[in-house]
DNA sequence: ATTTATATTTAGGAATACTTAATATTGTTA
DNA sequence: TAACAATATTAAGTATTCCTAAATATAAAT
């Protein structure tokens, strides 16, 4: 099992992103995708290519190796997944968002696995069609205790009401 | 608003536990609950007390600042109300731990705040009494689509089930 | 063949978090 | 109260990660 750091999956993420939409990888494309310098992006594939990511001709252009795809498509999916939590639990979609890229580099493999079983059981069990609305009524309204927790009372809340 | 490293809110969610059960938190008590040295910690108080999470007298007890103890209980409360999803989703609770431990720095308020709102309507809802047996069914039975994804099932399963 | 675009190498910088060794302070006790 | 033990601090330095600019190398295009 290769170990990678958030970083790394994020030029992962890229290069997949990059080679899905004009076949091939090139360094520039890397560098502009991530905001970064083209020496940084090299430097970066010096490393992914030692971890047996990606692989590339000199000066030629990147391309994921199966165990570099596989990273990059479960790193892309996790996100999706949470992505898709944030939402339904109705968190803004910035802060979704936001939330999303910086967790999708934390979420195990098997807590992916339980959160995908688990939106599959509610979607299953006809939330998105039976309970969303109410969900909503209850997160907007002031049905619940409090609403506008202050943290002293998000942590009392979840200290005590959760066991 | 003071923003906090993952490490520096594990430095105040240690010093908020010591002070918490021995009423004030010493250096070397700090240390050994982080696994590192004294030198190690005396540097990171140096920089919580310039960011005015922490005050503390020369050679005595170190003691958190309003600011401070917020971020401390924000944090914790922010693993605790992840772990409750996660032990709620039947992650096993090693993996469950780990993944709480790493995502609470990353965690924002708000989406915090949903997650609690979300558990605290399932609970409502009687989800722990009602549908938690049949998530574990639907879960652990090969009752939905497949229960052992190969990474592009994963990919392919939530990209096209969820919306 | 020369220019232009792109890629790479080299050398180095900043941030973070850690270490050991030496020194300072405090508290204890002989 | 002087010396010892425990603890805290400072100083100097290491490793890692990710970034940069500038110089150089290669490839492609005219």
């Amino acid at each position: 099992m290769v170990d990678t750091t958030g970083t790394e999956e994020d030029y992962l993420k890229a290069i997949f992103t990059i080679t899905d939409s004009k076949g091939f990888a090139r360094t520039k494309d890397i560098a502009k995708a991530l905001g970064v310098r083209p020496a940084t992006t090299v430097e970066m594939l010096k490393k992914l290519e030692e971890k047996g990511l990606i692989k590339r001709e000199h000066y030629g252009p990147t391309v994921l190796t199966d165990k570099g795809s596989r990273i990059a498509m479960l790193t892309i999916n996790k996100h999706k997944v949470l992505l898709d939590f944030f939402k339904m639990i109705l968190v803004p979609l910035e802060e979704a968002e936001k939330d999303a890229c910086d967790m999708e580099h934390n979420l195990s493999k098997v807590t992916n696995e339980q959160l995908i079983k688990f939106m599959a059981f509610l979607s299953h069990e006809g939330f998105f069609d039976i309970w969303a609305r109410k969900f909503k009524d209850f997160s907007t309204s002031g049905k619940m205790k409090p609403m506008k927790f202050s943290d002293e009372e998000y942590y009392d809340f979840a200290t005590q009401n959760m066991k």
